[in-house]
Formats: structure tokens, sequence, C-alpha cells
DNA sequence: TCGGGACAATGATATAAATCAAGAAATTAT
DNA sequence: ATAATTTCTTGATTTATATCATTGTCCCGA
């Protein structure tokens, strides 16, 4: 049996898939037994033969393993930790385009150059194949086809999303809209009334992808905590007495 | 879903697509020709198949054909004139996610509801599928798949710029950027070292393109005519006499 | 040819967020 | 533990862009 295994998350990630037959496993008990992470979406041989294909990496925390505009060799799985994926202006300016976790897929270049960075926020876990190879398995096994365009439609949609947000949100609007974020991330389609949260980034990371700086947003959760939309503990850890406020708020309907 | 935008990297637009095999159109005579906007990139039988599916429709300029949040029945392919895409927010306040043009793809939700809406900018011409009817066809020509798949992968760059943008340029960068984007919609890759093009959206579009408001917006544009950026004559054609510099400029080298 | 309505440009003023500056916590190293 | 860093918070001030207000320009229909 082979050690290497994509995150259990991996095929479960969308909710809800793009297209038929694809509905496989929305966190399927299947997929936790198998211990492969790859759904029920695909079937075991194809699941052999992406496993083999893959080899297990560790990236210990703050450390940049995708380098912008790099050539694009390889294409990966997170299995654990959260990795930022950025874009930079040549005087330093830069601006983080999401925090990927457990379960997805990045790489998807168009060109043969990387267009954006990665950079891990924790200590991450990484399934990583070579493209060439995964063009061959996607010839022969047109369900991973279909898993990376459930996977990009996702993604796309939390991109419009962020341009709403990153265009005409106020940092008020933007943090708050943040935090939701990071419930959904946490809790999927089940949201409870109220609920914790961990921060794995730094508050100079949450600027960069909120389009703010490290200033405002600090004033702005302690704005939150003032309004009691937040706990009163500082820090990493985040107390959301009542979810549903923050989503007003972060949806503009403050 | 969302396209263009393109600035300053996503001059290295689609041409190169992700994966193997799809080498295909962006915007090919035979596309042309044929008059149905679906690429060399799908063998014949399957654009005969495509074809028959779906329904030709003319829509005036100004008409919103997608309405948020309402349910996703149908995808689009344009075969002609310009879309805008967009996402608002309770109390009108708008950003357009991108502007597409011809052979684009669009309506690939992740739900049985649209994410954004839609509204035509010209007059515009569309090819309508039925959602369920395309995946019938996916199963059959996984081609297909792979044409969307590689769609959204250059949209993914694109938002990916955008979100850079918004985040992080100034007025000036945004309006550059802005200008370059449509160099590329009009040109490709082989640029000229000046050229003109026709802005076919008013400037309030433009600023909910950009993230800024309409004063600004035409502020920009006066500050880039007398910074000899752009030519002197005003309205919806544009005269860029240096591409390169125009470039440097919207990519923060300026 | 004229007149009305949308679109665009420009000026004056207001403001949200940036920048500059300093201290307080938290983390890491010694 | 204690020192050295880094991260976070808060305050004072500036600034880029928004907002408000006005005038000019381009269409399109009568």
């Amino acid at each position: 049996m082979s050690t290497v295994s994509l995150s259990d998350q991996a095929l479960r990630r969308p909710r809800r898939l793009v297209l038929a037959g694809m509905e496989g496993c929305t966190n399927c008990a299947a997929c936790e037994v198998r211990g492969h992470g790859v759904c029920s979406a695909l079937a075991d041989k194809e699941l052999e033969r992406l496993s083999r294909a893959a080899v297990k990496v560790t990236v210990p925390a703050g450390h940049v393993f995708i380098e912008e505009g790099s050539a694009a060799h390889d294409f990966f799985n997170v299995t654990g930790g959260t990795v930022k994926l950025f874009k930079s202006l040549p005087d330093g300016r830069r601006q983080i385009t999401g925090f990927v976790g457990v379960g997805h897929f990045l790489g998807l270049a168009v060109s043969d150059h990387y267009a954006f960075g990665a950079e891990s926020v924790e200590q991450v876990q990484l399934c990583r194949f070579s493209r060439t190879k995964l063009e061959t398995l996607m010839e022969e096994f047109p369900s991973i086809e279909r898993r990376l365009l459930a996977e990009a439609a996702n993604e796309l949609v939390a991109a419009q999303d962020q341009m709403l947000l990153l265009g005409r949100k106020t940092a008020h609007e933007r943090v708050a809209s943040f935090l939701c974020g990071r419930l959904v991330e946490k809790y999927g389609e089940c949201m409870p009334p109220a609920a914790d949260i961990f921060l794995p980034m730094t508050r100079a990371d949450i600027a960069d992808f909120l389009g703010l700086t490290v200033e405002t947003v600090s004033r702005t959760f302690s704005r939150l905590r003032r309004e009691h939309l937040i706990g009163a503990g500082a820090g990493q850890d985040i107390h959301i007495p009542s979810v549903s406020r923050l989503e007003a708020i972060g949806s503009g309907d403050g």
C-alpha cells in the first residue's frame, strides 16, 4: 500500500459540484476509511495511479515553495496546513489571492510559468505531481479532469466574491467577510449560531488579502471587538458570538 | 464566468492552454467561419452535436440576461458582442468582475443558482445550451470538458490579476492596466508598438470594473491624456502612442 | 435645426484609509 | 529567566480617492 495519499478532503471539497455525475463525496465515510482522500467519484484503479504518481512533501512554515513566474513543472494537492497564494508588484506591494487549506489543488497554470507565488503559512504537507504526468493521467481517466473543473469553478466563484470585496467593500465589511470566509472553511454548510475560529495567518497577511494595511486591519478588529461582533480575547483565536450578525456586516447589510 | 480584465501579466493570456491537446482557438478564423464560436479544439462531430444542442439568441444592448442569484438553467457561449458580468451589494454598490467577448463560455456555476449577473454592453449574440444537455454532451465528449477546464484556468489567472489591481494598484495604474487588457483582447500576443482601441463600455462600467468612481476614471483619462500616454481624441476611441509605456504604468513599473 | 437626456469632464470639499510614529504584547533566542 | 525580535495595537497626521456640484458634449428623435 502506497504511503502517499491525497488529502481526505481533496475530493470532497466543493459541497455541490458543477455538473451532474460529480456528486461524489462531500465528506463520505468511504474516503475516510480508505485513507487516501480521493473520493468515490474516482474509481479505485484511478486512485492507485494518482497515488503512485505523487510525491509527498513537507514544507516548514514561512517558505515560498512556488516562486512567482517560475517554470510550472508541478501540480500540488494540499494534504496538511494552510498555504497563501500571492501576486506582487515590482515595488513590493503584494496581494494575497487566497488562503488554501487541506484538499485544494494548486498549480493549474495557464502557461508554462506559474502566474502566482505560494508560501506556507504553517507547516504544510503537499502531494506533488509532475504536470506532464497529470496530463497523461487525465487522458486516461477523465474523472480527474471533471474533478479539476469543479475545483476551478469553485475558485472562480470565490475569486468573484473577492473582487466585490476588494473593489467595493469598506474595511469593516472586508474584515467581517474574511471572518465569515474562515467560518465557511471550517463549518461548510452547517453554520452554528456562534463559533470560534483560529487564524493561522498574521495581521499582515490578512491585510494583503483584504487590500488594506496592517494598521487598518488591527483597528478594524478593535472596532469589531468594541461592537461585540467578536469576543474580547485578542490574538489568533477569535470568538464570534453571533455569526449571522457578522454575515450581515460582511455582505453589506450592516 | 468572468474573463477579461487582463492586466499587465495577463498579457501572456490564453494562447497556450493549461494542458496538452488544448491549444485551440480563442478567436480562430475557423470559428468565425463556422459561426458557432466553439473552437477548433473540438472535433467536428462534437461541434455538430454542440451546435444542434444550442439555441442562438440575440440580446439588445443594455439587457440583463442573467439575473444575479436566479436559477442556473443555461450555459452560454458568446458569439458576438461584449457582455459584462457583475456582482452587487444590497445598497447598489456594484463590481463588474469581467467583460467577456466572442468565444467565451459563461454560466459555469457551482450551484444551481448563478453567482453573478450578466448584461449586454452592446448587442450580443449568444448560443444557449441547457446545462443538463451540456452535461450529457460532456459525458459523451470529454474534449468539451477539457475545453471548459482551459477556459476556467484562464479566467482564474485573469481573476488573480484583477485582485492585484483592485487590492493594490493606484487609479492611474488601474486605468493603464485596463487599457492594456483591452489591447490584449484585441491583439493577443503580437502587440504592436502603438495602437487604437474602441471601448464599447461607459465610464461608469469602467469605474465599476476598476473599483473606482466615474469621476476618478474621467480624471485619470484626462491625466493620461495630459501625459501623452493616450491620444487627445476623447470618447470611446482611444489612441495609444506607446503600448510599452502604458504597460509599464499598468504593471507598477511607472 | 432644435431640444432633451444621457454621458463625460472638471472643480471644490469631505473622508476613509494610508502613512508616520511610538509603545505594548507576544514570540523566539540566548 | 532575560534579552532580542517580531507582531500587534493605538494615536496623530496626511493623502488619494469619494462625494457633491456644475458645466460641457454628444446623440437621437421630433
